[in-house]
This record gives structure tokens, sequence and C-alpha cells, in this order.
DNA sequence: TAAATTGTAACTAACTAAGTTACATGAAAC
DNA sequence: GTTTCATGTAACTTAGTTAGTTACAATTTA
């Protein structure tokens, strides 16, 4: 998993999920769809499990699977429990007292706040199931899905 | 320096410039108010110079010097030429083939054009002169601006 | 009881970005 | 013209972050 990637390499996961709703998925093979690791998979969903998006169960037969229906979980949602910030540029003050600095982080914090506000809404608008659907026009068109390389 | 506040440090400095418009300022200078060394601010305001929303001067008695009317540099401008992206978050295949990866990564392309649009155009609407206007509204209430720390 | 699975802590490795050093280049002062 | 002061930039070092790995306890099912 590239540096970054969280986000779309969750929706990878999440997809996969939606496509075998009855069938839960260990960590092993989640890892092999993102081609990386099972603990580094436990690592990134465990605040998807805390958010309901999806369940976890142990021992034998265990493993992954949505906690609902791909319709009613949003990338608002999803991005949200991973616990990543979308705009991740700093405005701690680096000069207490500096006034300069004050004004600075006002004018930009402002920003983020409705930044952050038009994007968890645009974000919201778009479901698994969007997703879901978009792979099976693929599907349809082309027939193969592939992780072999 | 702090990690990611390349565009509140560069907006620290550019406001220090506007309030001294005739006196060009060295590096040196400008470092201390973002608490860093000249070599890392010139790398970091290299960009700007490129975009002429600065300008600089060899020799003694050299320095930089904002390149036009503050009311004419928009924050839109000055975060493209950092050369930071506000959205970082990546699309880069990781499982060329797969279906899936396809449609993840396509939907969220959409979403990151669309957002990139939306920010862009807001910071556009803001100008280093609204940052001076802020600053000196706090200098006249409390008329002390600090780098003592 | 054995096998399969998650949960998680602790450690390692790789990558990124800031900080630093060094020095060439250019401009002004004398 | 030589000295001084400044930027430009390459090369290296350091610090911080994040992914990857190992190890093992806890849990579940057969």
């Amino acid at each position: 998993m590239k540096r970054n990637s969280k986000l779309s390499s969750t929706l990878h996961i999440l997809v996969h999920m939606a496509e075998k709703p009855e069938q839960a998925l260990t960590s092993e093979q989640l890892a092999t769809f993102i081609h990386t690791n099972p603990v580094v998979v436990r690592r990134t969903i465990a605040g998807l499990r805390d958010a309901g998006i999806v369940t976890s169960s142990r021992g034998h037969g265990g493993g992954w699977l949505l906690g609902r229906a791909p319709e009613k979980i949003s990338l608002a949602e999803i991005s949200v429990a991973l616990g990543e910030t979308l705009l991740p540029f700093s405005t701690e003050p680096e000069s207490p007292g500096c006034l300069v600095e004050q004004a600075v982080i006002t004018v930009l914090d402002d920003f983020r706040i409705a930044a952050e506000r038009l994007l968890a809404e645009k974000l919201s608008r778009i479901t698994l199931a969007d997703l879901t659907a978009d792979f099976r026009r693929r599907f349809d068109l082309i027939g193969v899905s592939s992780h072999a390389v």
C-alpha cells in the first residue's frame, strides 16, 4: 500500500466485500487486494469497525463483513472513520504573540472550516453502492476482475 | 517551520513584506519570522518569484519585495506557486487490471477535480490585502506585533 | 484440543521534508 | 577593483512519519 492511499485502498477493499455480501473475507484475503499484509489491513480498517461500517469476527470461518447495505455507506463516513483529514495543511501557531500570524491563522482556519463542510457534503452524496455499480458496468463490458499483478 | 505549514508560513512572510512595501527584506530576516533558516526560506518561496508574486535582488541592500500590490495577490496563486496540492490523497493504480480499483480511482479522481475547482474558487477570493487588513485591525486594538518567542 | 482468525504491542525499514553546510554568482559601497 | 553583503543551489544530515513485520494473546469453530 502506497503512502496517502488509505482512502482509495480502503474503498478497494470495501467494494470487494460488497461483491461477496454473504462471505466473510479474512485480513489475509483483503491484504492481497491492496498488496500489503494482514496487520496493515486490520490497523487501517479498525476505525471502520468502530463506526459500524464493517464487522469483524474471530476464529475459524471469521473475517470481515459490511456492517450495513452499500447504499447506506457514504464516502464521507468512510473518510471520517479512517481518521484522516482531507486538508492536511497546518495552522498551529509557531510564534505566539505575533499578530500577523494570528491574522493568517484565523483566515486560514475559516477557509478550512468552510472547505471541509463543502467536501463532506460532496462525499456524503457518494455511496459504496455507486462504486459497485461503476465496477459492474466495467465488468459487464470487459468481464475480468484480476489481481494477477 | 513545522511540517505542512508551508502555506501559513509563507503567508506570514508575505504579510510582513506587505507591511514594509518599500524595504527589501533579507532571507535572514524572513527566516526569523517563521523560526527557520534563510536557505529554507529561499527554497520555499522560490516558486513565488517564478510566479511574479515576489521579486528578489542580490548583493548589498538586496532581498525580497512583493511583485505587485497585495490586492492583486490571491491565496489561490500563492498556493499554486508553492507547488503543494491541497488534497494530497493518492489515486495511483497499485493493481493494474483490477476493475474494482479502476472504478474507485475514477470516482475519486472525479471528486478531486470538482473539489479542487471549488477550493481554488474560494481561495481566489481571498487576497493578501485581506490578510493585512485583518492584521491591522488586531494591531489597532492591541498595538504589539512581537516575535519575541 | 487443534486450527483458524482477529487484536494489538513492539520493533524495523523506507520515505519525506526540514535543516544545515558550502560555495558559486551577482550587486553595491568604498 | 576589492570588499562586503546578498541570493541560488547542490549536497548532505537529521528528524519525523508511516508502512511493514514479528510475535503472541484472545477468541471461535470444528
